[in-house]
RNA sequence: GCAGAAGUGGCGGAAUCGGCAGACGCGCUAGAUUCAGGUUCUAGUGAAUGCAAGUUCAUGAGGGUUCAAGUCCCUUCUUCUGCACCA
């Protein structure tokens, strides 16, 4: 009897969905499981079979967790607000609203398909306005709290998509959805001072069990460095004074210029003090031009102008230096501004060098005819720090120093900046506020949530970088909630990022209307128990879902103030060719393809068999067949099952470690070597000949969570009694995984001579007299002078001769 | 440039605390089943050498520690990932 997978999958699949055995219970008794996997992106492409092996991981260890006991909830939705939704609705015509249901319907059929057992009673869809309402909200209360704000600066824009971008999303002076050219421009932009979170999101990081590179990437992410404010005086100002910021103040006797980044607004202030203001002028027309990759091409290549006019005086010592632009230096870091010490500095070097600037040396340790030396050593040419090696006792003495002249203390800046908040597109959540000519800016009272997106046919983004919704005007047009008068509205709306800000938080009570999440329901399923999704999502959406979640917890409106208790991120797959997977290469697998030809069972097992599930590995269509024998030979199991209520004595340690191995190993994400050790089982199986009613179930259990369609067949063929969804995890005795007799090596001088079977239990000098008494191993200690002779329980003999 | 991770058969990959390197799967070879293809089953499969028992060599390269090293230490090369003029 061959095993039809088609039929039975859809069975099983119609049977869970009917039952609901993987709706998550609300205050159950049962101790609580709360694994979360990234939503999808509902793309008009359908699910990749990075989509499937994402959501394996957890998908097994929540099956596994049932069957354990728990109360698991493990839930899915939809990210639905973007840019290729609108590009796709632009091309085509067809409004963003119909192109999203259509491919959410599309992905939700694909899941099934595949026997996830997410909790479908709690989808949720970033899109709709019970779901956006609530975005709205929070970001009304950070309204509130002064935490979202407007202000005017130099914003990347990409030309192509007609929007502004955060940095994250323009990295590399590339557009991150079309890769054009971003150029810089200035506008009225809103912002969410993250920057305020920053400490917090760092010191989180302590109690939290994220991957060791998840943690260190937030880390540099958020950037920081503790250092000193230094205030250098300005002759040719009005006794003004220059602020730096410098992480080494122990260098301050080495300094022997400064550099002001092109936009710093010293020179505009004193512009017609500087004598070579039009060489200055031209050479901040030079910088703005500049994209950001162009800057970061000529890293080595300084360039710069020395500033006529102006000098610094260095306050550790009197001296007067010069002060230069560059656009080496940056405005958003620091003060914009820095002192130079080229002998410790690779970039203060560089540009010493090129401009013929003196470099003194104030560490012992390196050669700085050569380069510059950054590393710790003995103060020199510094008068009251000669002599000091520590660098920490060095900063702390001239802090002192600065601080009672008045004019430095400490300092701690962040590379993480303020987060650009609004996209100049329609298919996002509208910021609810309104501009009125008397009260100025006026949130939407929260009475009136959701501000709905206006159902438009025509969302092409203005040509000058507007809103689609500013052409509108009965949206636009409004009036004040606070005086009455006339007002209108933001016009711009929310960056992909927002909705999936929260959303975890929302499948806890995906319904509510009065609240985000009931507060009991909150404190009963509390924190993400395991949260899996992809390396690349670990510094954008990790942190700004954090930040959300700590806004919300400093307001009381959640119990806990870290989402995420675990995170691990998955490999990538790679196309058969060893490349990532795309279009343009031709080299994508269809999951469903794979569903259709091998079935989900086999398309479960393959993705997580292929390698370590948290590496990279390529997709091969022939190892995948290697799954589908396996899965067939679980089916013929059946034909060689005989009666007993017992494992057999043949099989019952084998057994008892697979159970052990499988255990472990899903914990640990190993669930490649977890099939490993099934199939080994499978092989132990066939050479015994037969399997008997006790071992199939213990079987049929362990691999459920991989290949629940054929395991459940079997189960239900063979009346196992309730369905193997509901059914119990095998339990395992260490006393029952250790053989009587085991097999190990005998060396002579570490290397293998012979192999032999003695008692598990047993003296090392027992097992040394074993040993010697094996003619092979006999053979070779005759005549010779035994130096030592040592045993490795369970493992091995070794004897050294001479 | 800086930080992190990784280099193991023809391929994907195993190897707990330093203890039989190559589990498991693919592929390949031979045989059985089959009209044939596919499927399934049995045996074999790191390299060199030998009729054979065996011996020698093998975890990117080179050195070291140890009875014993893929694993620990030093040097070095390569690949991948992140950050990238962050003062």
């Amino acid at each position: 009897m061959g095993y039809d997978f088609k039929s039975v999958e859809k069975k099983w699949q119609d049977k869970w969905e009917e039952t609901g055995v993987f709706h998550a219970e609300d205050f159950s008794e049962k101790p609580k499981f709360y694994a979360l996997v990234e939503f999808p992106y509902p793309s008009g492409a359908g699910m990749h079979v990075g989509h499937i092996k994402a959501y394996s991981g957890l998908e097994v260890v929540s099956r596994k967790r049932r069957m354990q006991g728990y109360n698991v909830l493990f839930p899915i939705g939809f990210d639905a607000y973007g840019l290729p939704t609108e590009n796709y609705a632009i091309k085509t015509g067809i409004h963003p609203r119909k192109v999203t249901d259509m491919n959410i319907e599309k992905f939700s059929n694909q899941l099934r398909k595949v026997g996830f057992s997410f909790d479908w009673n709690r989808v949720i869809d970033t899109t709709e306005e019970g779901y956006y309402k609530w975005t709205q909200w929070i970001f009304l209360k950070m309204f509130e709290k002064g935490l979202a704000f407007r202000d005017k600066t130099l914003v990347n824009y990409c030309p192509s998509c007609k929007v502004v971008l955060s940095n994250e999303d323009s990295q590399g002076g590339k557009c991150d959805i079309c890769h054009s050219d971003i150029v810089q421009k200035s506008k009225d932009v809103w912002y969410l001072r993250i920057t305020e979170y920053a400490d917090k999101l760092l010191e989180g990081l302590e109690k939290v069990d994220y991957l060791p590179n998840v943690k260190l990437q937030q880390k540099n992410w958020i950037g920081k460095s503790t250092g000193a404010f230094v205030d250098f005086e300005v002759k040719g100002s009005d006794n003004e004074k220059l602020k730096i910021y410098t992480t080494r103040p122990d260098t301050l006797f080495g300094v022997t210029f400064m550099v002001m980044a092109p936009e710093h607004p010293m020179i505009d202030k004193y512009a017609d003090r500087i004598a070579n203001m039009d060489e200055i002028a031209e050479y901040r027309k030079e910088c703005a031009k500049k994209t950001e990759f162009e800057r970061t091409q000529l890293v080595k290549d300084k360039t710069g102008v020395k500033i006529d006019g102006l000098s610094g005086i260095n306050p550790i010592n009197g001296k007067e230096i010069p002060i230069y632009i560059s656009d080496y230096v940056m405005m958003g870091y620091g003060t914009g501004a820095i002192m130079a010490v080229p002998a410790h500095d690779d970039r203060d070097y560089d540009f010493a060098k090129k401009f013929g600037i003196d470099i003194i040396e104030v560490i012992k340790g390196g050669d700085i005819t050569k380069e510059a030396y950054a590393g710790e050593g003995e103060l020199v040419n510094s008068e009251f720090l000669n002599g000091i090696s520590n660098k920490k006792e060095a900063i702390e003495t001239v802090v002192e120093f600065l601080q009672k002249k008045g004019v430095g203390e400490k300092g701690v800046q962040f590379k993480m900046k303020d987060w650009a908040f609004n996209r100049q597109r329609y298919w996002g959540e509208p910021i609810p506020i309104v501009y009125c000519e008397k009260c100025g800016m006026v949130p939407v009272p929260y009475d009136q949530l959701p501000l709905k997106l206006p159902r438009v046919e025509n969302f092409e983004p203005g040509s000058d970088g507007e809103s689609p919704l500013a052409k509108i005007n009965t949206f636009v047009k409004c009036t004040c909630p606070k005086c009455g008068g006339d007002a209108r509205r933001e016009t711009d709306t929310m960056p992909q990022w927002a909705g999936s800000s929260w959303y975890f938080l929302r499948y806890i009570d995906p319904k509510n209307e009065n609240a985000f999440a009931d507060a009991e329901k909150l404190k009963y399923w509390g924190q993400v128990d395991w949260y899996n999704g992809g390396m690349e999502h670990v510094t954008r959406h990790m942190i700004y879902s954090r930040f959300w979640h700590k806004f919300l917890y400093d307001l009381g409106e959640v119990p806990f103030d870290e989402p995420y208790a675990k995170r691990t991120a998955q490999g990538l797959i790679l196309g058969p060719d060893g490349d990532k997977m795309s279009k343009s290469k031709g080299n994508v697998v269809d999951p469903l393809d794979v569903v259709a030809e091998f079935g989900a069972d086999v398309l479960r097992t393959y993705v997580l068999f292929m390698g370590d599930y948290e590496k990279a590995a390529p997709w091969s269509k022939s190892s995948v067949k290697g799954c589908k024998r396996f899965i067939d030979r679980v089916w013929a199991l059946q034909d060689i099952l005989v009666d007993g209520d017992e494992y057999s004595k043949e099989l019952e340690s084998a057994f008892h470690k697979t159970i052990k191995k499988v255990t472990e190993d899903i914990e640990n994400m190993k669930f490649n070597t977890a099939i490993a050790s099934m199939m080994t089982l499978i092989n132990t199986i066939s050479d015994n000949g037969k399997i008997n009613k006790a071992e199939l179930k213990t079987f049929v259990s362990l691999l459920n969570p991989f290949a629940p369609h054929v395991t459940e067949e079997i189960w239900e063929a063979q009346g196992f009694g309730r369905m193997l969804a509901n059914g119990e995890w095998p339990e395992y005795d260490d006393a029952k995984c250790v053989d009587e007799q085991i097999e190990i090596v005998a060396q002579i001088n570490g290397k293998v001579k012979a192999k032999l079977m003695i008692p598990a239990e047993i003296e090392a000098a027992d097992a040394i007299e074993l040993a010697k008494k094996n003619e092979a191993i006999a053979q070779l200690i005759d005549g010779k002078t035994v130096v030592k002779e040592l045993y490795v329980k369970g493992r091995l003999v070794n004897i050294v001769v001479k």
